[in-house]
DNA sequence: ATTGCTCTGTACATTAGTGTCCATAGCCTT
DNA sequence: AAGGCTATGGACACTAATGTACAGAGCAAT
């Protein structure tokens, strides 16, 4: 989110800039009011009249920008699209000198909500529960995923099957931990890391594996979040 | 839902068979009715004008039976706290040769719908999100469940942070593959057990393990879901 | 300062839902 | 067969939504 409210507070200011005459609400605050709101309550909470309300802006404006609600909606699944899968697939496909390394890479998503929002993914996996076509978009995100993780392992040696299992224990055991919304503190969770690797690889991180991951948390994940 | 529907129509039955005069849809209609409802369209959708509808039966006999809309879902979570989290615990506290065998007990679970039902799960944790007191009861649950299951790795020997970091790859990464809702068929699933048990426990599970797990699963759940 | 474009507000029609009141239909007992 | 109790249905009042029609406010360019 922290990423959504930058981008969007920085068109918001361009549009304002350049904006021509009566204008109370932009479309962009629209579509990062509705953003927030189906992050944080769902779609059916996203709703043309509590958004007006919130803008202090009649309804009739939103009909100005958008087709109906059905066409916003349609928006805000173009920006998860555009979004929540990329860094995973990207973190995955990195060279990494050892199995736990590239773990660690993978970690970093997990850690940073700027690379991954999982409050995001929660509510379009909430949505796909009641249409189709977000089902399709949804599945395709998740075959993508699992399967840049499983390559990822097969560069360090698994087996086929084995790369496949780990790769879906390691990204399905993550999407369980936010449905759970522990809300845990970072230090709770950087003291697990090391378990967490030997888990996911089989494998014995060494001192300098947690080390560095620590570090590269303190480092650029900000306000330990 | 399989455990929910036959226990619901006990009940019925036997309330139908007392039943006093006049009765279209007895209490218990209702509630099989919201239950479902619940599981298969979240609480959103639990509204006493749609179960009505489809009990065919009007509105106002609803409120003979509950207080309110409340009363009804207050009810629901009652079934949910007294079913889905049993197995669970009581499966984990069987005595068990291996971890191997520990393992299995709980995989039991996620096979066997009459011991653990995943869409009712996840219509709870939903509704969590949009009430303080929904996740109080949730996240009771959860650390009963992930207590349960530490307790057995450490009776195999596992150290206290590794035995309680396993216990929550293994309850999460379900929990984790229950939210993709991916539909695997059985056969698909028990190809993967081996990776699985390795994966969870770090030891190499024997033929025989794998074996007995599939015998089980044939022979114990209905129709191989 | 007039015109034109972009956005906004008011008003209306419609739908889906909650909850309440009260008359009454059906069975059960006597 | 009459009365009583238990549900049921219909009518009403209220709230929160979506979407449409249309008049008009405010700035920008001419």
């Amino acid at each position: 989110m922290s990423c959504v409210v930058s981008m969007a507070a920085l068109e918001t200011t361009i549009q304002r800039a350049g904006a021509t005459g009566n204008i109370k609400a932009t479309r962009e605050d629209w579509l990062k009011l509705a953003l927030e709101t189906l992050i944080s309550d769902g779609v059916e909470r996203v709703r043309v009249l509590t958004l007006g309300q919130k803008l202090d802006v009649s309804r009739s404006s939103f009909y100005w920008y958008f087709k109906s609600r059905q066409d916003l909606l349609d928006q805000l699944l173009d920006y998860w699209r555009q979004t929540n899968t990329k860094f995973i697939v990207e973190r995955a496909r990195r060279p990494s000198a050892t199995v736990i390394r590239g773990v660690m890479s993978i970690f970093e998503c997990w850690v940073d909500e700027r690379l991954f929002d999982p409050q995001l993914d929660f509510a379009i996996r909430a949505w796909a529960r009641r249409s189709p076509a977000i089902r399709r978009a949804l599945d395709e995100a998740d075959e993508e995923r699992v399967n840049a993780i499983r390559d990822m392992f097969m560069r360090h040696g698994y087996e086929e099957v084995n790369a496949f299992v780990r790769a879906r224990v390691l990204y399905f055991m993550q999407i369980g931990y936010y449905s759970l919304e522990l809300n845990e503190p970072m230090s709770s969770r950087l003291a697990h890391v090391a378990s967490y690797l030997r888990s996911f690889t089989g494998q014995e991180p060494s001192p300098r594996d947690v080390e560095d991951f620590s570090r590269y948390v303190e480092k650029t994940v900000p306000r330990g979040r």
